[in-house]
RNA sequence: GCGGAUAUGGUGAAGUGGUAUCACCUGAGGUUUCCAACCUCAUGUCGUGGGUUCAAUUCCCGCUAUCCGCACCA
């Protein structure tokens, strides 16, 4: 494999150069210089990227219980707070006393200390001043206290110096919970469903490497499925029976090992820990297909225990291989309750629940103590609503009177007058719950970068050692159709722009025009960009109104008319 | 972040202390009856800031970016 990714690279380099040639993706900001880790997508690599997400959502619509909503890439911190994003995302960094040079601080004590990692900010000085260490950059020792170091972009919102910190937000997945009364709303309570955001994410990162790969500011799609732990859903995972999906799990009882079976076995013998994340993985697969990933070079990992992000339970990433070999492209993750339940914790909401019903009602009968608002409110005044509350909470049958507690750090005495035994009956038909969630998160771009690579094909023409042909899928390929006028001249010329104009009037169908240079290079033009049908125009159409379709990847031509060929392409 | 290498039209390359050459691509014209043909002409380049020098794309230093290791990240 080490042998195929050497002769790969210069595919991949000339990759790279077509991709810039031809306005796929270049580097941003070039003419500045560059700045590492960000990317354009130019003429043809807008379209395309605009294609893979349609493509994307509607997939994920079509299942009928999924939303699309949008929100801020701006995020307040409590927000990122709350969702654990400020603190497991961070290293500390120390800044010296002499120079300014910033290095991380567990990396300086890796000499002297066994776990550097595992220390707090405070330890980290500590160690730092106790074994004198020097400044890598002046050789002098003297470090500023440690301070968090933050992957994520910070700003400020408002231009006032009493702005709140924000930062911009490493993953849209926040969004979609923070929304979540809304979709609740919008299902009418009725689980499971699903929301759908796909948007800009951030992390800035040390060191961008890797092209496409790692970048600083990214395109994320992500979906959040809300589902009740406790129901069983059938997702009929064996009609998927004749796919093979390639499996590496989790190493914790032994060595590494690729596997390959169905996604129902390895849901039935709990390869895979949750039937939802099989579900989804399946799911994506597909879509993986249906984009032109190479279903080969598909496969399926799952986090091991320790490697698992703060919030996950079980997790699998889909990885693609290509030439920085196996590459993750989307993971599929089961998070739990965490995040929902987080908010609440921090925001103080109660909004972020599902309701259950129970399958049976359950009676109640209890026999409760009533405060006597006319009493207990006189005689306590101010503290008479955290009594009330108090002693509808308390076992009527177990208490005597007088009553003593104490309340808010004072003592105080419940005489018999001021409640009531009361016996109540209460019907209790479900309760409320907070749901769990399975989130697939798609780096677009990886994706998008993997489907290059795997559409990139060089063949050998006589003449031509490198003839290349970018085989998109239809659809997924920024220009649908290019017409040829065979020369020109002679009208051919009027009679393509005129077949042009009505094949726009075809929706979503991207066509162009190209007349220059000889038929066969036109044809190299298109197939190097991926155009998958070729429409020439030559003599025979002016008298019989017939054109030749040409396809990319077979090469092959065919005769018809202009009407055949107008129906063909809308439904294309 | 560390170590090494590199930066010349859109792409790929050559070259020089006196402002740069080639191929492909692109555009115009001609030619051509279906797969990067040919002819003529044309457009377009020394990453960036500073230093040395009469003169720097070339030599030196900083910065930025890219590639390869290591580390980091997922």
């Amino acid at each position: 494999m080490l042998k195929l990714m050497n002769a790969d690279e210069n595919k991949s380099k000339r990759l790279v150069s077509l991709m810039k040639k031809r306005g796929f993706i270049q580097p941003a900001f070039e003419l500045y210089g560059g700045v590492a880790g960000l990317y354009d997508y130019g003429p043809l690599g807008g379209r395309l990227r605009r294609n893979v997400i349609s493509k994307w959502i509607n997939h994920w619509i079509s299942l009928g219980n999924i939303v699309e909503i949008d929100s801020p890439t701006i995020t307040p911190e409590p927000v990122l707070k709350a969702s654990g994003h400020i603190g497991a995302f961070n290293d500390y960094a120390s800044e010296c006393k002499f120079c300014s040079s910033i290095y991380r601080s567990d990396h300086l004590l890796e000499e002297v200390h066994n776990n550097p990692d595992s220390l707090d900010n405070l330890s980290l000085d500590e160690e730092l001043s106790k074994h004198k260490i020097p400044c890598p950059s002046c050789k002098k020792s003297g470090w500023l206290p440690s301070e968090p170091l933050n992957l994520m972009f910070s700003t400020t919102i408002g231009a006032s110096k009493g702005g709140r910190r924000a930062y911009m937000r490493p993953e849209t997945a926040q969004g979609m919970f923070l929304q979540y009364p809304s979709i609740y709303r919008h299902f009418r309570g009725k689980l499971p469903f699903g929301a759908v955001q796909v948007g800009k994410g951030y992390r800035n990162e040390i060191s961008p490497r890797q092209g496409m790969i790692r970048l600083r500011e990214f395109n994320m799609a992500e979906l959040e499925y809300f589902i009740d732990p406790q129901k069983d859903i059938d997702y009929n995972l064996n009609s998927w029976d004749h796919i093979e999906l390639k499996l590496v799990p989790d190493p914790i009882n032994g060595e590494i090992k690729e596997l390959k079976c169905t996604i129902y076995d390895a849901v039935e013998n709990k390869i895979i820990r949750d039937k939802t994340v099989g579900w989804f993985m399946i799911k994506t697969f597909e879509l993986m297909i249906e984009l032109g990933i190479n279903s080969d070079l598909i496969r399926f990992r799952q986090h091991e225990t320790d490697e698992m992000a703060h919030y996950a339970t079980d997790c699998w990433d889909l990885e693609i291989f290509g030439s920085y070999g196996w590459i993750e492209c989307v993971g599929i993750a089961n998070r739990g309750c965490y995040d929902l339940e987080a908010h609440q914790k921090v925001s103080k909401t109660n909004d972020l629940k599902a309701w259950r019903d129970y399958e049976n009602e359950l009676e109640i009968d209890k026999i409760i103590c009533s405060p006597v608002q006319s009493i207990i409110g006189p005689h306590f005044k101010g503290k008479s609503k955290l009594i009330s509350n108090h002693l509808e909470t308390l076992d009527a049958l177990e208490i005597k009177f007088p009553y003593s507690t104490t309340i808010d750090g004072e003592e105080i005495t419940i005489e018999e007058n001021m409640v009531e035994i009361k016996e109540v009956k209460s019907i209790e038909r479900g309760e409320w719950f907070t749901p769990h969630v399975v989130e697939p998160a798609f780096g677009i771009d990886r994706i998008i970068w993997h489907i290059l690579e795997h559409s990139y094909t060089e063949i050998s023409k006589e003449n031509d050692d490198y003839y290349t042909i970018l085989a998109l899928k239809n659809k997924i390929c920024p220009i649908d159709f290019s017409v040829y006028p065979l020369f020109e001249k002679d009208g051919l010329d009027e009679m393509a722009k005129k077949i042009i104009f009505s094949i726009r009037d075809i929706k979503g169908i991207n066509v162009n025009y190209d007349g220059t240079k000889s038929i066969g290079r036109r044809y190299a033009r298109g197939d190097e960009i991926g155009v998958p049908y070729a429409i020439t125009v030559d003599h025979q159409t002016l008298e019989d109104n017939t054109v030749t379709l040409r396809e990319r990847d077979s090469q092959e031509q065919k005769r018809m008319h202009i009407e055949d060929l107008l129906k063909f392409i809308s439904q294309y």
